[in-house]
DNA sequence: GATCGCAGGGTAACCGGTTACAATGGCAAA
DNA sequence: TTTGCCATTGTAACCGGTTACCCTGCGATC
């Protein structure tokens, strides 16, 4: 492995000399820097980037920390990342906070002095656990969640607007009676979901405490809430689901108890994950632009390293956008072939 | 930022002392070891990884260099490799060759001195290519890729037997017809599947030349081929498509038309993604268990690094496995609800 | 012709760890 | 009491870049 000073003595000039021509500093005659890059080109060097970091103070990396993510909803953030942040030359390192709150903080750690800033998209715990760990002089930009107390720039979804124009779509399509499917209690997003849903039914249609199913995200428990409703022990026209895979189960098990969706009740969900549009009926649900949320984080951080003195606290809100389908009634019954992503590469 | 230094200052040592104290080596008595871990955690100290990659000669993090990849692939991928490296302390940098040849040997240098060995996803272009821009000192293990003429190890999947096996399932069901959509023309995956297909025909069913459509896995080519075979043109009782995309494609082309899956018309493909379950009828397709690509790239990685000899181009290939679902009459009319993996923290 | 200014380039001191080698001191053996 | 050995600890030389500072030599100026 070649070194500067392998280069400097190829090239016959000193490793200060070298250093500048590699670098581009202006204080070097053309044939110098010729003769230099000649060497460097014959020798195959590559800086070491840990010598590099040593005296430069920067690693010209971001660490990039995720909860533990399946689907298309990690790929997406990432490649949101990747994008902004190849185009800037920086290195992406990964790290994963395995939902614990001793792994977040050992991942957080093990970042120190490999990277110039901090993507981290906490979990479900308690987020005010997360200040003791990071590093105030670590530039730190939040993923998908409201820093709060916190004063760290951060990048979410508008999930209580999302919520709140989605029941405000349902009534609008002439439901009387719609009901919620919550996410976990302890999540933010499924939170900001229910009180959107709530508010919307308070204000639009007078109804002060909305039908409300528990639901922690999965498929099951969207299956459960059928189950419920198939009884006819709460009376609905309309069900939206705090995200999707509790629609999906949800219309599965409607279908399989005989009930037609949207015929005898409509379904909406969130997130639009790429199944959405596969279901028959295809799903009505709230879109969000995933791989911005996580392009939109790299840019302000580059803008921090950058030196723009972001004000503490900004923060940007991605607000989703309402796609209406077939089991809102405006599709049509048969499988939709709308564009969907291809899957690249991959076979 | 405290130095070694520091903490040293702090603790009434040397540097050396200190540095042999955090490492764990067994020449430092108690209480001396306490004093230096007392000054550790008093000061927040964390070594800076660029200065200790300087003389250890080691990063402790592999690189991981993918193709452009959308979806569960990618994340399942990274997830294989997560599991391994986390338990082993060791990070992942993340680099993506966007396509480009040029790409991908900017990608491979940015890598050098960053990290201790790598794991690549050689893109569909030539990938004797690749063998330039490779460092011969730089462990390096190729993951979904026979590595041919290079020698280097590698985990791919046996696309061939795969193919083979659901050509054979397709035949044993009564098939007499069968029609394969064919993936991109120079990517290996596809090809590697064709001639499962074509010498499954060949052996099993005694026939040489069979009905083979072109596509490039995304859902149009699905639909395309269906066209083709609704107007008659190619008798067909059975159709296997190289990948689960353009058997949606199909699938729904075909219904659109009035055709009956499976009463008129077997179909399969191959991946399992998440989305063949919920098809209606679902998909049968041969199941690749993605993660395990990652994980036992990275397994074989780990033993390369630790020193063991690892036979050069040792190669580990993961068989997938049938699942037999709606499309070739196994399963239920209606939609079939199977454990889907949950979502996760997300929403 | 002597002085000055400045551009090009060299020397060496860093950055923050690791570790070879040297030094110290305590205790047992002679 | 002296010598020798071993366990601990300290000193300083690295690892491979970067850059402050100094030196050289040239043409321009007086």
């Amino acid at each position: 492995m070649a070194t500067l000073r392998d280069v400097a003595r190829e090239a016959g000039v000193s490793v200060a000399t070298a250093s500048r021509a590699i670098n581009g500093h202006s204080n070097v005659t053309g044939p110098t820097k010729a003769a230099v890059l000649a060497a460097v080109k014959k020798l195959n060097f590559v800086p070491h980037s840990g010598a590099r970091s040593l005296t430069r103070r920067k690693t010209d990396t971001v660490g990039v920390i995720l909860p533990d993510l399946f689907g298309e909803f990690f790929s997406e953030i990432i490649r949101g990342i990747d994008l902004v942040a190849h185009e800037s030359g920086m290195h992406l390192l990964l790290g994963n906070m395995h939902g614990s709150t001793h792994e977040t903080a050992a991942a957080i750690a093990a970042m120190r002095g490999r990277v110039d800033g901090l993507l981290v998209m906490p979990p479900d715990v308690k987020p005010e656990l997360l200040s003791g760990y990071l590093d105030p002089a670590l530039p730190t930009v939040l993923l998908n969640y409201d820093a709060g107390s916190l004063d760290l720039p951060f990048v979410a979804v508008d999930n209580y607007h999302g919520a709140y124009a989605m029941t405000e779509a349902l009534l609008a399509r002439g439901a009387k009676q719609v009901v919620h499917i919550a996410g976990p209690k302890h999540n933010r997003d499924a939170r900001d979901r229910q009180r959107g849903f709530a508010d919307a039914m308070a204000k639009i249609a007078q109804v002060q405490s909305p039908a409300i199913l528990p639901g922690d995200f999965s498929e099951e428990s969207g299956a459960q809430a059928a189950r419920l409703l198939v009884q006819g022990r709460l009376p609905a026209d309309a069900v939206f689901a705090a995200n999707d895979q509790m629609a999906v189960g949800l219309i599965a098990e409607l279908a399989a108890s005989g009930m037609s969706v949207p015929g005898d009740i409509m379904v909406a969900g969130f997130d639009d994950i790429p199944l959405a549009r596969h279901l028959n009926p295809s799903l009505t649900t709230m879109q969000v632009n995933i791989d911005r949320l996580g392009s939109t984080a790299m840019m302000m951080l580059l803008r921090i390293l950058r030196g723009e003195t972001l004000a503490a606290a900004s923060a940007t809100i991605l607000t989703p956008t309402l796609v209406a389908r077939g089991t809102t009634g405006g599709g049509a019954g048969s499988i939709m072939v709308e564009k969907a992503p291809v899957l690249g590469a991959r076979a």
